[in-house]
DNA sequence: CTAGACATTGACGTTAACGTTAAGGGTAGT
DNA sequence: ACTACCCTTAACGTTAACGTCAATGTCTAG
């Protein structure tokens, strides 16, 4: 049972908190393509679907033009055995990236469990002068 | 045992894959600050790291602002317990932050993996008719 | 001491990703 | 019919993060 749902564009900005100017931007550069009643954008569940991708993808660095590269390939569906294994290929690579980021994210949180600790060790010396003025 | 290693701008440049452009960059914007001899830039150890980390923080997706503004923080060593508890609560924040973004690694990781499945399906149903057919 | 390699400081140029304003079309309620 | 509100295109503006010269200084090997 699919829902067959529209939106305006500004139904869509409200919901993930970024502009209509922001949406027609990613229209004007090839993301998105909505229907139109008249000149009014509608979306779909698969318009939305896209827009949360190109956010997530924002969200972790990436330009528009790669967001755009990638959408577009996996939406694609070729028929011949090399391009299959180029889609592949391509996925591979993404995935290295991704990884690499999951790496830094976690030296990233390591390094800040480091600091954490200075200021939590400071701040019970702190306490412990206090009481003994007490 | 400290190594008092130095290093030139175009060492460091070499090693992180970036410009010295960008890094005499990153230092107008107050996130370097190397010391000089004569005019001529040096860089130790500590400045090495910190160069390593603005990189993470811009794989990552953060500004230099962003990065400047943790940076700044994380080393300040400050001594009232306000202060210090004020910094405990930026680090959480940023904690969340991360974690959102590991959480947006992960869906994209999952989708990915959805369409090589995908692939990998049309692939072998391929394979199959070109056995049938021989 | 001199060439060649690397360093410096301006200063203007460029690109991505929108922001902002102008000028107006479509429609739903009163 | 009028108002209010949402939509449209078009076009110029802005900011971050460097790129790209140009003109000049410095240092190191021979």
């Amino acid at each position: 049972m699919k829902k067959n749902v529209t939106y305006s564009i500004s139904d869509l900005a409200k919901h993930f908190d970024v502009t209509t100017r922001t949406i027609r931007f990613y229209e004007d550069q090839g993301l998105l393509s909505p229907e139109r009643k008249n000149t009014v954008r509608i979306y779909n569940d698969r318009d939305r679907v896209r827009l949360q991708l190109i956010l997530r993808g924002k969200r972790l660095g990436f330009s528009l033009a790669e967001i755009k590269e990638t959408l577009k390939l996996y939406d694609s569906t070729p028929d011949k055995k090399i391009q299959l294994e180029y889609v592949l290929n391509v996925i591979n690579t993404h995935r290295k990236e991704l990884l690499e980021k999951q790496k830094d994210i976690k030296r990233t949180l390591a390094d800040m469990k480091k600091v954490e600790q200075k200021i939590i060790k400071r701040l019970e010396t702190l306490n412990n002068k206090q009481r003994s003025h007490s």
